[in-house]
DNA sequence: GGGTTGCACTTTCTAAAAGTTAGTGCATTC
DNA sequence: GAATGCACTAACTTTTAGAAAGTGCAACCC
């Protein structure tokens, strides 16, 4: 059996630790880095763009994934929503001041997944290539 | 309609984009940030461990999602796995140096995560008490 | 002027993924 | 000699993602 996980919050000091199973910074983490998280982010880091572009520059997303990922990615203060109520209706996303900080680090990963697809793909071979030649 | 997703493979020259939709990239970044991956990536971060050691880190995985997880991370070439086919069986992860650095990347997010956590909870309360109240 | 398209979603239904449980075969610990 | 641990896999169930259709109105097209 494995020991509590730690995430406490206690005298006045917080302490987050994404590895214990109860803390909420996991659930935060994994609204950045789900499927349709890193990409919201980073397409939010461009720019303000309306809910419909937004769709079209994540290629493949619903419109309910993007619904629901972009509410998540509000209430934790990443993304500013601006909606004006006319008819038809016109809703802005981007990013707050914390979420640009965090959108960065997630498009440096990007560049660097990006940049080792080579030598991924070259790695894939390898390992099918041991299981099934 | 929204154009071709963008994910070229020509004149030697290899172009990854993770907006695009069927581009390899995608499924890389998946794995890396999919909710085991980056768990996995920065426990292995500290060093090698064995498979139920890694268990006990990442709180609430279970041996099903960490075998896959793992699985998928040493097909791309992130993690090196070395089995001693002894009984009972010794199977040992790492990292490789691609994946150190890949796995630097994460951890730079996590402790940024982390670190905003109180604003995230402070974010998420005024987001409720806005709806509820 | 009638049909199509677009806006930002939500709702319903189905398909895929994740999680749970049990089993493997042997060795060490209690 | 019973229990536990090792590193998994396979079968089954539950949760989640994705696909499709609906909303109500307005601007564009021919």
């Amino acid at each position: 059996m494995s020991e509590a996980p730690e995430c406490t919050a206690e005298h006045d000091q917080l302490l987050f630790d994404v590895f214990a199973q109860r803390c909420p910074s996991r659930s935060t983490l994994e609204h950045l880095t789900g499927r349709w998280g890193v990409l919201a982010m980073a397409a939010l880091h461009d720019g303000t763009f309306r809910f419909n572009e937004l769709r079209r520059r994540v290629h493949g997303v619903s419109e309910k994934m993007l619904a629901q990922t972009l509410q998540a990615l509000e209430r934790d203060g990443f993304v500013h929503r601006e909606a004006q109520h006319t008819i038809p209706p016109k809703v802005e996303y981007s990013l707050t001041d914390r979420g640009k900080r965090t959108a960065a680090l997630l498009l440096d990963l990007i560049r660097d997944v990006e940049a080792q697809m080579p030598e991924v793909i070259a790695a894939n071979e390898r390992y099918d290539a041991a299981r099934n030649g």
